[in-house]
DNA sequence: TATTTATTGACAGTATACTGTCAATTAGTT
DNA sequence: AACTAATTGACAGTATACTGTCAATAAATA
């Protein structure tokens, strides 16, 4: 009867849920969910990226990706920029108050991080990240968007 | 750089996914989605749930789960039956096509399961198995619907 | 150079998830 | 019994996520 609660599933599903519902709770006076988050730092680590492979470097779909970035856009926090070489592609930028906001939200994420482990023991958070760690990456050709850190680099000329 | 792959809020986020993508993937056949496989295990074992105390049961949110049941509805796994005692409520119940689905899905959904860990050594699995549930009941009471499995017995008279 | 193929961003459609509100109804209190 | 609280299902609105399609454009090839 209980046998669906000590599944992997449930407990990725649920876990997520919890993280999230942490993030939201830690950042909600900067309106700034997970994803939109995770945007805005990649694309602060790669600026001048464009949404294809902005989709890999954090792993999410390219259709949903397309809101995010009109979201962020709205609130001011990123610019499109077309490109010069590509008519296709609309490259992207923070904005100075993007990246204000980037440095202020810190200590909000980082308190967000450290909640979601909180209940555990430190050897046991790291045991956790390790594992996860790993089994993300060995799954990692699994989903629709396979994470491709090294896309980012591209666009820099430092392709490989 | 790479910090952001490390930290828990990523590797949750990730995993999730690519939970999903991995049940969807071997579930195809029977078109049935985690939450929904999760809606219906749930009723079969509480039958003449109400959605509110489903909600409990699986830790779903009830504004979401509204539309869940409605789809399960439609495909003719799920009946709603207005309650004799409380007209407020409406009481849930598989079809015998829905029964017959959940025991035919289960292999798939094993394999689903497994394929989720198979990656690991099965020492590791179980050690993240065993992290991963402390972490998420330890945490329960976070996301907005915490799980309250006990809930689902009250229709039954058993209440604690 | 002309044709085919691939990429990019946009969009339509479905399915979770959440916040918040509402009316109908029930339960608890005075 | 009358009033108040709480519960229930439904709904509106926002934000992920996915599948699949499309036109514009670029790249590869015949």
């Amino acid at each position: 009867m209980d046998a669906v609660y000590t599944k992997p599933g449930y407990l990725f599903r649920r876990m997520q849920q919890i993280a999230v519902s942490i993030f939201v709770e830690e950042c909600r006076e900067f309106d700034l969910t997970p994803v939109q988050y995770a945007a805005l730092v990649a694309i602060q680590n790669h600026p001048g990226i464009d949404a294809t492979r902005l989709s890999a470097v954090i792993a999410f779909d390219r259709s949903t990706l397309g809101s995010v970035i009109e979201r962020l856009e709205s609130k001011g926090h990123v610019e499109r920029k077309p490109s010069a070489e590509d008519k296709r592609v609309k490259l992207l930028y923070l904005t100075r108050p993007g990246a204000a906001l980037l440095r202020n939200i810190m200590p909000a994420v980082d308190r967000a991080q450290a909640r979601m482990l909180a209940p555990l023991k430190a050897t046991d958070r790291k045991m956790l990240m390790t594992l996860l760690s790993q089994l993300v990456d060995l799954n990692n050709e699994v989903s629709r968007v396979p994470l491709r850190a090294e896309d980012a680099l591209e666009h820099l000329g430092k392709a490989g």
